[in-house]
DNA sequence: CTAGGGGTAAAT
DNA sequence: ATTTACCCCTAG
């Protein structure tokens, strides 16, 4: 009964996380449908990838047995709190799948994911449109629950709460949002004209903090994103990977001090900066893992 | 079509 | 014995 197993391949899993990336968690078909990935998942179906999905987020979050899925309706109260529910991200499934050549590409400047994946970035705005759709509220969605969609299906920054409040002002100045007592409504279709005169303010005070983040948007990185740099690192050698490491705290307090300076006139610089931050912090502690263990990948 | 719950059986 | 891949079913 059991189809006779066919164990995904990391061209595959790499493929779904990318289609995840770009198309959104939830959009297999789209996704299989995609010429970009077809070639890769010609094989699965849709349920396929849904599956293999939900195996691979039972996993990220470190709790083994999945069918324990009860934790969903928590988080409203529990921000008030504090955040450290981000790091646990260190088991990585792709400890021995991805141990293949894999070419390491020098971590060149920014951590950026490769740069061949440049268009599949998650834009936060993208995000929060996505949660305000899907969770469909009539009236809009508070802030609350957008986070809580969010924080639910991505690996979310330590206080994105924070990037999050910035990007929701932002997305009301813009008129892509409205804003009724604390709702969040998307926006009827707006004129292209309209918003050009925004993103020339921000890319102009962008540039001026910083010319190494001069891309468009706040990036949030999805756990999946991470999984990858994570595993690539996990293909390197110690000292590789420490260096990698360091050179990413490097980036990010260089990106932060800057961001300081600018920090009035530009908040997503900042939001850059800690987003910069917390992935730095989480290699870090994969790396600590992993030499505590003895883990070795080679 | 998707989200999930649940099941079977192959791999480990 | 647990994980993992695949399948099936149901509700929405």
């Amino acid at each position: 009964m059991g189809a006779p197993k066919q164990k995904w391949t990391p061209e595959e899993e790499a493929a779904l996380k990318a289609g995840v990336i770009k198309h959104g968690a939830g959009k297999w078909r789209t996704i299989l449908k995609d010429p970009e990935f077809s070639s890769v998942l010609y094989l699965r179906s849709n349920v396929d990838l849904k599956d293999k999905w939900r195996n691979m987020s039972v996993m990220a979050n470190g709790w083994g047995s999945r069918d324990k899925t009860r934790l969903a309706v928590k988080r409203t109260s529990s921000f008030p709190k504090q955040e450290e529910s981000a790091m646990e991200l260190a088991a990585a499934p792709s400890d021995e799948e991805i141990m293949d050549v894999m070419p390491i590409t020098a971590p060149n400047t920014t951590f950026q994911i490769p740069s061949s994946t440049k268009r599949s970035i998650v834009r936060l705005d993208n995000l929060i449109m996505e949660a305000i759709k899907s969770l469909k509220e009539p009236g809009g969605s508070n802030k609350t629950n957008i986070a809580a969609y969010i924080e639910e299906q991505y690996w979310a920054p330590p206080d994105f709460k924070r990037l999050l409040s910035a990007k929701l002002k932002y997305l009301t100045a813009c008129g892509r949002l409205i804003k009724v007592k604390r709702r969040y409504r998307i926006a009827p279709a707006l004129p292209f004209s309209d918003r050009r005169s925004h993103s020339m303010l921000f890319s102009e005070a962008r540039q001026r903090v910083s010319p190494r983040f001069d891309r468009d948007d706040v990036k949030i990185l999805t756990k999946s994103q991470i999984d990858l740099e994570l595993a690539r690192m996990l293909n390197m050698t110690p000292e590789e990977a420490a260096a990698a490491a360091a050179r990413a705290v490097a980036e990010a307090e260089a990106a932060i001090a800057e961001a300081e300076e600018a920090a009035r006139e530009a908040e997503v610089a900042e939001a850059d900066a800690e987003a910069a931050q917390a992935f730095a912090e989480a290699a870090m502690k994969t790396i600590k893992g992993r030499n505590n263990q003895k883990v070795m990948v080679r």
